[in-house]
DNA sequence: CGACTTATTGACCATCATCAACATGCGTGG
DNA sequence: CCACGCATGTTGATGATGGTCAATAAGTCG
């Protein structure tokens, strides 16, 4: 088996393009996990030499593959990615949907190879940072490797959420408040979205049957609580929204 | 809400006990964190410093509780320690068993506090390390670093083994593999060892009913595939089990 | 030896998956 | 612009898996 790069490094990365690389990450809007996280001001700088823009990927391109060498990881600046296994029957298990200013390849660390597979659903940009350098600059910054710890504590505890037995209404309930609270974290309408993503692909992630997300969605709307047409939702009543979903959002 | 301390620090801690410190780690058979996942000798001295030895904590003893102020995480070096959550209608959700040798709250670094609950299934040892004296001694040493990068990597894709819509004998299937892996690595028998959780802790972890375990327990007991009387668990047929589990396991 | 927890077994039933048919939307190319 | 074809989504009928409730057994600890 021939081992294959993983996310790809540019022959040009953009914070190399000129020596405005300061205002370079301050003006990328979705870069929550380098600006908003705690990383302070000289980090930034020090950061940016090694930032790389990467993509446009464009929709059903993979970004990278399960088995791919692990060597970067990225955080989304654009579009939405989603990560997914195969397992022995060639089922396909939807581990998560990355929406920008999250991190994608931090579960690749301890294998230095991806254990899972992404794939842009929409148009995606990544802010790529090469794995080994960035854990030595964090040996300088005590501040990046605390970022670092952060980021991985948080997906431990991630998934936690739709691993309980709950409910179809309850983990769809739940699904969207998710989507509704980063969407609006990141200055979007927490209302009113755009599904990036197939029923099959929202079926295989809370494993449910895609017909089921159909019922589902379609006694949320005769409920009142949501309106759904095609991939456009909007949130109508999060009073009930939260009450299908009680047990299983937490905080 | 007072705020709560966590794994309490010892007055007296046994790394402290005497000059011998290096020995030390080297008898404590069961800290493969320590030991044999990477960490080289000249780290292994630094590190005596911040062990502390903790314990015994009996059985269903507390050792830390969900909202606890997080300031150290711990080895495992005897015993099993159970991790676990309730969700708003008081329901339990076991995150995991953690035999000698894993490691506990990593899961808490980015809230600073403890985001579920740790009890002991009996009676249990642990080493205790100060988790900002570790992030610091982590600059200074970038093996280190590396390790405990490798160690929250992997609790993220840990559990998602059990997130998948698998049968209720796949998914007892699997469990009974996994903690055969976990025992053989650790030097114990693979296929003769002691349940030391209850039926219905098995339950909470795999999201049914404690009734379902015993019934798939006895169908498993009649197709010859394990032999289980109270506790005790032989496994017979790990060609069966493992065909039980396909799609569950990865690698 | 009792009181309690834990485990087993049976009967019944709800939820959700499966299968199948159909509708709708979308992109491509005439 | 329309027509076709494919992917995606919807809806209905049916059944299996596993949950719930209840009774009993067995182990444990005082």
């Amino acid at each position: 088996m021939t081992s294959r790069p993983g996310i790809r490094q540019v022959a040009n990365p953009a914070a190399a393009d000129d020596g405005d690389e300061f205002r370079f990450c301050s003006t990328c809007a979705f870069s929550h996990a380098c600006l908003s996280e705690g990383y302070d001001k000289s980090m930034l700088s020090e950061l940016h030499v090694l930032v790389e823009h990467i993509g446009p990927f464009h929709m059903n391109e993979p970004i990278f593959r399960e088995g791919d060498d692990f060597n970067a990881i990225a955080a989304v600046r654009a579009g939405t990615v989603k990560t997914f296994i195969h397992d022995i029957n060639g089922n396909e298990h939807v581990l998560g949907f990355h929406l920008p200013g999250e991190v994608i390849g931090l579960n690749a660390i301890h294998t230095s190879r991806y254990p899972c597979n992404a794939v842009a659903l929409d148009t995606v940009a990544l802010c790529r940072f090469s794995f080994p350098k960035m854990a030595l600059l964090a040996t300088r910054l005590p501040g990046l490797q605390q970022q670092l710890f952060r980021l991985l504590s948080q997906d431990i505890g991630k998934n936690a959420l739709l691993a309980g037995d709950f409910s179809a209404d309850a983990r769809i309930a739940a699904f969207l408040i998710e989507l509704s609270r980063r969407y609006e974290a990141r200055g979007f309408s927490p209302t009113r979205f755009n599904l990036v993503m197939t029923r099959a692909d929202i079926a295989k992630y809370l494993r449910l049957a895609p017909e089921t997300i159909s019922r589902v969605f379609r006694r949320m709307r005769n409920g009142g609580i949501i309106n759904v047409s095609q991939r456009a939702v909007v949130l109508l009543d999060m009073q009930k929204l939260n009450a299908l979903a009680i047990g299983i959002l937490r905080s």
